[in-house]
RNA sequence: GGCCAGAUGGUCGAGUGGUAAGGCAGAGGUCUGCAAAACCUUUUACAGCGGUUCAAAUCCGCUUCUGGCCUCCA
């Protein structure tokens, strides 16, 4: 308890020590989704690592405010500064209001994140309700001579800003580099540099979403949100920022330029990448068209598996892999953790009941410590399930009578359990009857049948009726036996 | 092509200098009316080649392969 806590910061590819800039007060900012389509379990991944951190540094006893963003304007399409606003862009196909889009992703995100048993963050603000924070912030860049106006558009000066300050920083690499290896994109006549980006975006006029603002009416580029909500809820530093690692290269060295030109500040302390879901050992994501919804994992309406998985199966497959590994989907993984999880869930069950000795043949002050180690280096869940899973067979010993447990040592069993299992892992048990339902109306119903087939009809309407009374209907036809809901 | 990661048993996946966690699968056993569950035991793993070191999965170099980024992406 009384251990370092270590995380693996970006900036410096290295674990360091975690210190607060305002203990016990921690600010975190995650760069939340992009309102625009259905978020998939890529996108679930890192919300659930960062669930993991901001449910651990809470046990620790930090008063963390956990800023995640909702993109609801702004994120272009396609090619740099060209494209057209993605949300835009759906409202057009559906012929509704971009705000519907943004209305409906916005509550089906949140709702996937309740399933998925990911706490609130402390503050979800979007991109649309500070454009006047975005505004300023690009004055304040203008002023300080890291932009230029062409046409109603504000670019960031890249170069510019490279010659006092290194842009590559978070990333690792040099201008030359990226000057070198940028793709030429047509019809970026605006910008003096290829990598340029912009703060500010005139509109056409049959864009959707726009502002006025001095440089004309327009919309804020997509980096910049980031920056100006970062600032107003939590300063101009403050401790970890996070996302998806592939936002380091562009979006969160875009973000750090922006925050340096403005305040002359590095906005975090520590910068937090969690790594890539895979399927097939290929990144999921929404262009390549292998992208997963949540809803298909849990319904198993999708053509590589074989069945479907609770969310809180999938909560438990996630943590099973460091944040910072690749972790590849596949049905074999998923089936692998099911059993797992439920053998962890099942053990669970069993404490309340265990009976106490007078001795003890375990020790579950050890194991406590060796949980906290694992979360104080950076965050490893695997390493702490491994010893959930050491809690796990010591239950199942003690309720066989295999093994003895003192109170003292079953108070601080529960006490683990409950801290590291379900507070900061996140995992409770499901409500299997609801999931498994339909499986046991099919046992029964064959076993009406056999007894029908036996020509037993007293049991068959037994179970007919009683069926009907709980609020089943059965219905006999040629091709088997069918149920309704009453 | 450039830059950056990674390669651990049947499989998933921890481990950054000193006897290779854990889950799933497999084998044997205990228990059991059957089955399941549970418990015990157990099996061939550090991509390849060099180097540093008393000691390398771990550090360095080269090779091969995979992935990410370089265009929007969590």
């Amino acid at each position: 308890m009384k251990q370092k806590l270590f995380v693996y910061n970006t900036l410096s590819r290295k674990k360091e020590e975690f210190i607060p800039l305002n203990a016990p007060h921690v600010g975190m900012y995650v760069c939340g989704p992009t309102v625009y389509s259905d978020a998939h379990l890529g996108n679930c991944r890192t919300y659930i690592s960062f669930d993991l951190i901001f449910r651990y540094l809470t046990l620790l006893g930090y008063k963390v405010r956990y800023v995640r963003n909702i993109t609801d304007a702004g994120h272009l399409e396609g090619d740099a500064d060209e494209g057209e606003d993605k949300i835009a862009k759906k409202a057009k196909l559906a012929q509704v209001e971009p705000m519907e889009i943004v209305q409906k992703y916005t509550v089906g995100f949140r709702d996937v994140m309740r399933i998925l048993n990911t706490l609130p963050p402390s503050i979800e603000p979007t991109a649309t309700g500070h454009i006047i924070e975005q505004i300023e912030l690009t004055k304040e860049i203008l002023a300080r001579g890291y932009a230029y106006e062409v046409n109603g558009s504000v670019y960031f000066d890249v170069e510019k800003y490279n010659k006092t300050q290194d842009y590559g920083a978070l990333n690792g690499r040099h201008l030359e580099d990226l000057l070198n290896n940028t793709r030429n994109l047509g019809g970026q006549d605006e910008k003096r540099g290829k990598l340029d980006f912009a703060l500010w975006i005139k509109a056409k006029p049959e864009h959707l979403m726009k502002w006025p603002s001095p440089w004309g009416v327009g919309f804020p580029g997509w980096h910049l949100e980031c920056s100006a909500m970062s600032n107003k809820y939590l300063g101009h530093q403050f401790d970890i920022h996070g996302g998806g690692i592939d936002l380091v290269p562009t979006h969160h060295t875009n973000e750090i330029a922006q925050n340096v030109a403005a305040c002359g500040k590095n906005p975090a302390t520590y910068w937090m990448h969690t790594n890539m879901l895979t399927v097939n050992g290929t990144k999921m994501s929404k262009s390549l068209g292998n992208s997963f919804l949540p809803e298909e994992l849990f319904s198993g309406e999708n053509d590589i598996l074989n069945k479907p998985y609770s969310p809180m199966t999938v909560r438990f497959f996630m943590l099973q892999t460091h944040y910072r590994s690749t972790l590849d989907f596949s049905n074999d993984a998923m089936e692998a953790s099911e059993k797992g999880f439920k053998r962890l869930m099942n053990a669970y069950d069993l404490l309340p009941g265990l009976k106490t000795s007078a001795q003890s043949d375990v020790d579950i002050e050890s194991i406590s410590n060796n949980c906290y180690a694992a979360m104080n280096d950076d965050f490893n869940s695997p390493v702490l399930i491994a010893e959930l899973f050491e809690c796990s067979r010591i239950i199942n010993s003690v309720h066989d009578g295999k093994a003895k447990i003192d109170e003292q040592n079953l108070e601080a069993l529960k006490k683990l359990m409950q801290t590291f299992l379900v507070d900061v892992l996140g995992l409770k048990s499901e409500a299997a009857a609801n999931d498994e339902l339909p499986n046991v109306l099919d046992f029964i119903i064959n076993l009406r049948s056999e007894a029908k087939k036996s020509q037993d009809y007293a049991t068959s309407d037994k179970i007919r009726i009683g069926l009907q009374q709980i609020g089943f209907q059965l219905k006999d036809s040629k091709e088997g036996t069918t149920w309704t809901k009453i």
